[in-house]
RNA sequence: GUGGCUGUAGCUCAGUUGGUUAGAGCACCGGUUUGUGGUACCGGGGGUCGGGGGUUCAAGUCCCCUCAGCCACCCCA
């Protein structure tokens, strides 16, 4: 074992591993595709203050997960802990509030220090869609959509559950954070502690405690649905409605409460069960007010990020090795010609092992290593007549093939 | 950040109440003579037992610290 560790909570994605990132990367555009969507990147670090400002003070992710650092001119800088606020901050940039709507997906790495687990690095990757200038319910609806059809491209929408929420606009949420300040508040000695650190900043998260002394208060507390005003109760009901439409099932889970603050009317998680406590998959929501908070015009925008690293475990699919076709010359003279010939299928579109060196047997064996569909056996008796050897390795036949007729037999292998 | 479990070759693991040069399977490399792989047989390389300190005549085995992973809390994708 190697003392040279990777950095705690990061690690490497070999080739086995990439494949199957890439799957779920490659589908995410696809999809994303047919739904209009176009895939944008933003820096992956970004001012301190764009995330500060729009994630909440309140939100662990900011107040503790964020890797920030000072440059030398002083100006501090954070690597990106979600990508919302950087496609808020590129909208804004690039002017792009006189073309709406605009549909954008990213994809990328992200960094949060928290303890690592399984689902949980400290570097791990999102894949995830904006849609900014829209706003009406027919955006949620469109969203959680395209999230839905992700999944099932994946194959992993059957092993999730969809639960939904909505958060009110600012005026139902006010209403409702002070209806449940007055409520704990009466029980400030029976909350746990992180609740009652939550009580004045964020009371919404207690909601989401796990504490059993807490949960029991939360089951007499007030609900949400008592405290929405004409316009979000009518803008939930109609994204239900057109979730409905879609056959998209769901649960109204009350408790849904997003971490960050900058979501309010449509919060939406799928969740699995097959992963542990590290259970959400594709999770996001409405977020009206993001862009003005910022200090750019007033848009609204919806939309989700995934988890990929969570998404590649719970993917079952087997994703098929690439198989070359080996390229094995004998001789100077044939290696000379070897070099053209691999160069010529490639340029075809076939994947060419050129073996560097060693016997025919040798190569042979390298070749059934890489897992090759076929070998290409170039020796002074087969150049002789312009041919190579074609050897099939699966079957083990073997045929002479002219040299210019090689593209054509090899279409079997594509 | 808190608590619990774990850490021996590239991988999966043995390693007896602390006792000589630390083992197996798989993988890897080479061989079983000529230009034919996958199977079989033979041989080989590879570990400062996660790292550091301590106890002891003697530590992979016991103690402390540390690092990392896993599980739960927490948080979230």
């Amino acid at each position: 074992m190697s003392s040279l560790q990777p950095v705690r909570g990061t690690h490497d994605l070999l080739p086995a591993e990439m494949r199957r990132h890439r799957e779920v990367l490659e589908t995410a555009r696809a999809v994303a595709d047919r739904f209009g969507f176009d895939e944008i990147a933003t820096p992956i670090f970004e001012k301190t203050e764009v995330f500060k400002r729009t994630l909440g003070d309140t939100s662990d992710v900011v107040t503790k997960e964020m890797y920030t650092f000072e440059m030398k001119e002083g100006e501090e800088i954070t690597l990106r802990p979600e990508n919302t606020a950087g496609v808020a901050r590129a909208f804004m940039s690039n002017g792009l509030s006189q073309q709406l709507p605009v549909k954008f997906l990213y994809c990328g790495p992200m960094f949060r220090h928290e303890r690592p687990q399984k689902g949980r690095q400290r570097q791990f990757h999102q894949a995830g869609v904006e849609l900014l200038g829209v706003d009406k319910p027919q955006g949620d609806i469109e969203v959680i959509s395209l999230g839905v059809q992700f999944l099932k491209e994946l194959g992993v929408y059957e092993n999730t559950v969809l639960e939904l929420n909505t958060l009110g606009d600012s005026e139902s949420r006010a209403a409702y954070r002070s209806a449940l300040i007055e409520y704990f508040s009466a029980y400030r000695d029976q909350l746990s502690e992180d609740s009652l650190n939550r009580l004045e900043k964020n009371p919404l998260r207690i909601l989401d405690s796990k504490d059993e002394g807490d949960r029991k208060l939360v089951a007499d507390a007030p609900v949400f649905s008592d405290y929405l005003n004409d316009h979000s109760r009518a803008f939930f009901t109609e994204v239900r409605a057109g979730l409905d439409a879609l056959d998209i099932p769901y649960t109204i889970n009350p408790r849904l409460v997003r971490g960050l603050d900058y979501y309010c009317h449509t919060a939406f998680e799928f969740t699995t069960t097959a992963l542990g406590a590290q259970g959400t998959v594709l999770a996001g929501g409405r977020y009206d007010d993001l862009i003005k908070t910022m200090g750019g015009p007033a848009t609204p925008g919806v939309g989700w990020a995934s988890g990929v690293e969570r998404l590649s475990m719970l993917m079952t699919r087997e994703i098929a090795e690439p198989r070359p076709v080996a390229i094995i010359p004998m001789g100077e003279e044939a290696e000379k010609r070897a070099l053209v010939l691999a160069n010529n299928l490639r340029l075809a579109g076939f994947r060419i092992e050129h073996g560097y060196s060693g016997n025919l047997k040798k190569r042979l064996i390298r070749a059934n290593k890489l897992n090759a569909c076929a070998a290409i056996i170039m020796g002074d008796d087969e150049l002789a007549e312009n041919s190579a050897t074609l050897r099939d390795l699966v079957s083990g036949e073997q045929s002479l093939v002219k040299l210019d007729e090689m593209v054509e037999k090899l279409s079997i292998y594509r």
